[in-house]
DNA sequence: GTGCTATATGTAATCGATTACATTTCATCA
DNA sequence: TGATGAAATGTAATCGATTACATATAGCAC
């Protein structure tokens, strides 16, 4: 059975020093005389003495973990980007915590109520569809400058954010289209209010107009990054008369619905119809045919995150507040299979 | 900026009580009449209070959290299953953490060192792959008895677990392929000390026998879930003098690298050799072609997960051992388009 | 040796809740 | 009316660490 537990003061006991020493060999070893360190570094190997984080944090006034903000864990995407932030964690001593928005059976459980209940020291938020009243919680309560956001961000808010360069991403799928040969090329957005599907709606259309193509309304059909909204784009672009002869979406699952019910209906790709997806998610290699997409580096996203983070959390203590210029990371394109030239 | 959080002793000022009866009007509110709960609720609401997690935590010795234990976050099911739990935990005051046993950058600790830093009250492991050592600390530091499995489960160990009926799966697969003509049938495995490898593995060999199928070694190709290890499989069958006609696959994923080294080499899915998967991931369906999988109800694995642990964890107050019967969740077949009849 | 400073260590208050035990209140009944 | 017990509430110890402040010790200059 469970042998109690070492306190620090048995370890004291057994170093024969005061607690006080014992805490400080632990967090300041410095101002300890080398022979007491190691006494007292014996005593907790002897004891299996390990610090209660409940009576730390609650002397310290901090929670040691932190809250990720998912939109949908059962996104890859999202589960990857988590990975990502877990592992940029390491050794550091924070818990990760996650909840998911999607998710409303939390017992009207605020985001913010994690704050309150002194449960965390901070936040990533990879959902940008934040309410307004959601965010003046946070202000009001004084939190918000423990918040970063990553890979979706709020709109007119400033607060510290990382995220890859979606326009630019747009912008290589759109120019990769037209190099291949495609003039009529169509879009599926994301949700209408969400941030990126702003940024990358927009990146492709500029870039289209720059290169002259031509542009029609139906072309921009609307869908909200879920398989499901691919199935269904490619139900409308099935019944256009005028068939663009590449869609570029606004994720690879979008992608993936769009291509499955295109070639349920005896469409090919490429030959027929090029794709493009965004995100490059593990699967995409994988898929018939492999898909072209842009790349988002997840692994650096996380990373850059966790280090916003923790430099907030830092500056809270001092009562600055940290840069909220967005941290834009790089993307790049992926060629696989799924675009090739048009069969005009 | 943040005002001073209101404590239990600002609560119990405003109300013109003690501490303790705000305590209790919390905790124990059939303690206290009608009247001084009202005072003491009117008392929370006109200052805000939230009582302090850590200090709660301290005092009753818990730590309001459990730990779920994912072997690989990247993985859609994985993450789609952690929706599940994070769902199932709903209202109940438990923070979710997360640790990925993938991600060795977790400097050097241990999961046993949650349940010693008194960091969560109990695991849930979605990881068959644990090692006896680690089982042993488990047990020597007296916390065996807070810990599920769930899908996975640790051999020869007599803890409580949730699983699919992997057996079950199993010969579903191969039932249907017999049906559809099928009688040379192959199946790619997972890792090789995988309980679930065995499981599916078994009860596929079982059913072949069973139907007096032909059997050949090389039929049997060793994997890891993995869509390498499906792609990898691909190879193998692509260099086979005797082709199986059916694969029978561990997992979608490795179904969907299986599917897509085998199309980009020009045999066609299902015409030229049939797929059948395992898990019944989001994207299955939306896979070309769309994917015929054994289905594991994720929602309720995760669901009975959570409510064995909660009884796990409260008989462990009372010195009790729960049930280490396993709870077995049924599947179903989810019949798609990969696997047709063969054509002779 | 005295006084002074710097360094090392100890004492005890503190974080914010819960709860055993003590006390008060109140209804009931002889 | 006073005794009795149950119900309601209060007092204060407690959980296990950290840290401000106090004290002890050592080193050094004079």
């Amino acid at each position: 059975m469970a042998q109690k537990i070492a306190r620090i003061q048995d370890v004291a006991r057994e170093a024969g020093v005061s607690t006080a020493t014992v805490s400080r060999a632990l967090s300041n070893p410095e101002l300890l005389t080398e022979a007491t360190r190691q006494t007292v570094f014996a005593a907790i190997r002897s004891t299996g003495y390990r610090v209660n984080r409940a009576a730390r944090n609650l002397r310290t006034q901090q929670a040691g973990a932190i809250l990720v903000l998912v939109p949908n864990l059962g996104n890859p995407f999202f589960s990857q980007i988590l990975a990502g932030i877990s592992a940029a964690f390491g050794s550091r001593d924070y818990s990760v915590l996650i909840a998911d928005t999607k998710d409303h059976t939390t017992g009207g459980k605020h985001v913010v109520d994690y704050f309150l209940d002194a449960q965390i020291d901070g936040m990533i938020c990879l959902d940008g569809a934040i309410s307004p009243q959601e965010l003046q919680l946070f202000e009001d309560n004084g939190v918000s400058g423990k918040i970063v956001f990553a890979c979706e961000w709020a709109h007119d808010v400033a607060l510290p954010s990382v995220r890859s360069d979606n326009v630019r991403g747009a912008q290589l799928a759109v120019r990769h289209l037209y190099d291949l040969g495609h003039r009529k090329i169509a879009h599926i957005t994301g949700p209408q209010e969400n941030v990126l599907t702003h940024a990358r709606r927009e990146g492709m259309m500029a870039e289209r107009a720059r290169l002259e193509l031509p542009a029609r309304e139906e072309w921009i059909i609307r869908g909200d990054f879920s398989l499901e909204s691919g199935r269904r784009a490619g139900e409308q672009i099935l019944a256009m008369n005028d068939r663009p002869t590449a869609v570029f979406c606004c994720s690879d699952q979008v992608a993936f619905g769009l291509m499955s019910t295109l070639t349920a209906n005896g469409l090919r790709v490429p030959e027929d119809i090029s794709v493009v997806g965004f995100d490059d998610i593990e699967l995409s290699e994988f898929y018939v045919p492999a898909l072209t997409t842009v790349r988002q580096d997840r692994r650096a996203l996380g990373a850059r995150a966790v280090s916003l983070l923790l430099d907030c959390i830092d500056a809270s203590h001092t009562e600055q507040a940290a840069t909220t210029e967005p941290v834009i990371v790089d993307v790049n394109l992926v060629v696989r299979a799924s675009a090739a030239a048009p069969n005009w």
